[in-house]
DNA sequence: ACAGGTAAGTAAATCGATTAAGTGACGATA
DNA sequence: TATCGTCACTTAATCGATTTACTTACCTGT
């Protein structure tokens, strides 16, 4: 088989004898040549195997990627391995792949958004990324940025109202003010490990979901009148299984034994639910647990989990066509309460 | 705030009263030039806010992007969606992430790979894509390509035996030889759905997992003395729940009905456990069921399923690997029985 | 003092395109 | 016939870089 020649605009336009910007024109402005030369050009760069201006030396010129770059609050591992990721991804790219757009992956763990920010349109960033050096940058960029779950000013924001739903779901949960809660959240800090206090850390109030959901659960504890120990409170460092075992191991074992447990996610409240029924706990009768998500598998376990739902996936188109639109705004998304059994 | 300039190295250069290629030397060669001039002109470009060479430009003229496409076999979503083709992302982009590349999806819904192919280092392919004409760019696009799950002479691809260990896999779900068997398979071809027989469709032969699976089935099949009917088989168009439940109740309800059944993946396999013991079935006893992969569900579920394991997350690896080193050879990828109580 | 070698920088071609401005040719209008 | 406007292309500047080949300046040894 003898190898294709590598064509080039240039050598495209010498072969057919035509100049340069014609042959472009053929491909890019029909108006700007006559319709029989221009069927003629076409014509001849099918044949020659030619299939179009270069893109990379298009964009270049033009300033503009038919790319955008998906900044992932963490590896691209933790992404597809997350439920509520992944449906927020899957949102997004549905969006994205109905205008020709295609999905620049960038993980909040590199820590140099230069490495991708010339080859893309601008930013979709999913939950603030844990580098804070990247949040700096994201500020920054001269590109468009649209933030999902959390806000740092730039041109649009897609959020739920975590504080809010976290209270109702809390709430729910409470029943008497000698209720005894324990919380596992989620990491609140760049460093913080498996740790049980929060209030020593320092923090830009509001700006982590975990943030926001935490003064949620704070909010309706209090209403019901409960006092919450320094130590009640286990903050998971990543939406892992493992580690979410180990902290509902840990809470439940400590005494007092808590009987209402608050999670963050639906993770994490599925790993406690399994780790409550091997101590041979009931739920909800000996601890009641809810979680925030609403994934299937969720709904799928027995007993079957009450929480919060919100649509990731509406979340993801959403921020795809605020993107798309170039539109300046704050967007809410809805929640709803998904009552189960397990409270 | 005032805007910051949007530095180029020739502004710079000038700037400084030094010349382009000084300026570009100072980033890339730091032999070409006196360590004093050097660091000076780097303090001085990061004081002035230059964050170093653009980098598609950079990539026009090197001709390479630090940029590698993941070519799904279908749309991002489904990547997302499925337990197994997560973990290979995860793999992929665990290796390409230590490396300083970027992946770029690459939708096997898109039909025109032009749209990312001047953008990228080369393509990494999961799975034989649905689209015919995006195999057939594939075959010829004149960039490194690794093909994982199937094979189409390009430089390298990665496998796993899948004849083999569905053979295995039968052989252990038969019992007698007057077993009633079904198949739950994956989508064979471009456009059949939900479709019982296969046997009058062309194909390429082995090009397809799910048409060497099919092989290892019925070679397993037919060593047991059994005859299987062409209305037996049941191809499930997409690896989802929904038609996987369809498909299995279908099966579950037909006449004769099975008592044993082998299921192209696991997904299909837990969906029709759950139809199974919806009907009132018990797995073994009334019917066994076996799948394929060895997700983490399965092992969950009760009872738990007998399947075969591919470690998903290594065969990522390997594929990045192999791309990265350029080398050209097909690999294969280890599986092991994984056995559960649901046969 | 002079050939030869090296170090430090620069000029200019190049990557593969887009596009503003310019050039003729041709037909219409006054 | 002179002027104007359109049409169909072409020329050449430009996007933001890299890199080869060349120019100086300086040092070394004889």
């Amino acid at each position: 088989m003898p190898k294709p020649k590598n064509w080039t605009l240039k050598s495209i336009a010498q072969e057919l004898g035509v100049s340069n910007a014609t042959v472009s024109n053929a491909f890019n402005r029909p108006d700007q040549l006559s319709k029989s030369r221009r069927e003629e050009i076409l014509a001849a760069c099918k044949k020659l195997g030619y299939f179009g201006p270069n893109k990379a030396a298009q964009s270049l010129r033009r300033g503009t990627f038919n790319i955008v770059s998906l900044v992932l609050p963490d590896s691209v591992e933790y992404m597809v391995s997350d439920p509520v990721a992944s449906s927020f991804m899957r949102g997004v790219s549905a969006v994205l792949e109905k205008n020709g757009i295609n999905l620049l992956l960038f993980s909040g763990n590199s820590n140099n958004l230069n490495s991708v920010v010339d080859f893309v349109d601008g930013f979709i960033c999913y939950g603030r990324p844990r580098n804070k050096q990247l949040v700096e940058q994201l500020k920054q960029v001269p590109k468009h940025v649209v933030t999902v779950d959390f806000n740092i000013g730039r041109d649009a924001s897609v959020n739920v109202n975590n504080q809010q739903a976290s209270f109702d779901i809390a709430k729910h949960a409470l029943q008497k003010n000698d209720d005894r809660v324990a919380i596992l959240g989620l990491r609140l800090l760049d460093n913080d490990v498996l740790c049980r206090v929060y209030e020593h850390h320092e923090f830009e109030a509001g700006q982590s979901i975990a943030h926001q959901r935490l003064r949620g659960y704070h909010q309706a504890i209090s209403d019901a009148g409960i006092t919450l120990g320094d130590d009640r409170t286990w903050n998971i460092p990543e939406s892992s299984e493992r580690f979410a075992s180990i902290a509902a191991k840990e809470a439940l074992s400590s005494t007092p034994r808590p009987n209402v447990l608050l999670c963050m996610s639906d993770l994490i409240a599925l790993a406690a639910m399994r780790e409550a029924l091997k101590m041979g706990l009931s739920i909800p009768e000996d601890v009641r647990i809810v979680g925030f998500d609403g994934i299937d598998e969720g709904q799928r376990f027995v007993p079957k989990l009450t929480t919060v739902h919100q649509n990731s996936e509406e979340k993801g188109r959403l921020a795809a066509t605020l993107f798309l639109s170039k539109e300046q705004q704050t967007a809410e998304i809805d929640y709803q309460l998904q009552l189960g059994q397990s409270s």
